[in-house]
DNA sequence: ACGTTGACCTATA
DNA sequence: GTATAGGCCAACG
C-alpha cells in the first residue's frame, strides 16, 4: 500500500467518535496541499482495509455526505453518524463547525 | 498512450 | 453573497 493511503487511514481512524472532518484538512495535514481528491480515492478502497476505517466521519467542506453512496447503501453513513450523536439533516451534518476535527490542531 | 472521471478545495471575478 | 476557473493526482475505458 502507498504511504499516502496508510496516512489517510491512520488519520481517519484517529478521529474521535461524534466528530467529523473534511478532505482539505487531511490533504493539508499529509502535505498534499490541494490533492483532496486523492483522499477520496483512498477512502473509496477503505472498506477493503483492515481494520475498518470510519470513513463516515469524513465529509466534504460543506459538511455534505457526498460519499454516502459508496457505503453500499446511502442511508448507512447517516445512520452511523446519528448513532454517534451527530445530527444529520438532508445529508448535511448539523453544527459541522463545532463537530469539525482538525488533524493539524488536534493531533499536533 | 490519451482523454475522462472522481467521496474535492482554493482562488478569482 | 454566488459563479466560474484552475489545480491536483490516481484510476478507468
Amino acid at each position: 500500500m502507498s504511504d499516502f493511503y496508510e496516512m489517510v487511514y491512520d488519520v481517519v481512524r484517529q478521529i474521535p467518535p461524534g466528530r467529523v472532518t473534511n478532505f482539505g484538512a487531511i490533504a493539508r495535514y499529509l502535505g498534499s496541499g490541494g490533492s483532496a481528491r486523492m483522499v477520496g480515492w483512498a477512502l473509496n478502497v477503505s472498506h477493503l482495509q483492515n481494520p475498518h476505517v470510519p470513513a463516515h466521519r469524513v465529509v466534504n467542506r460543506n459538511g455534505l455526505l457526498t460519499g454516502k453512496i459508496h457505503f453500499g447503501s446511502p442511508n448507512v453513513m447517516q445512520e452511523l453518524l446519528e448513532n454517534e450523536g451527530v445530527k444529520v439533516v438532508d445529508d448535511c451534518v448539523v453544527d459541522f463547525d463545532q463537530l469539525f476535527w482538525d488533524p493539524m490542531k488536534e493531533m499536533s
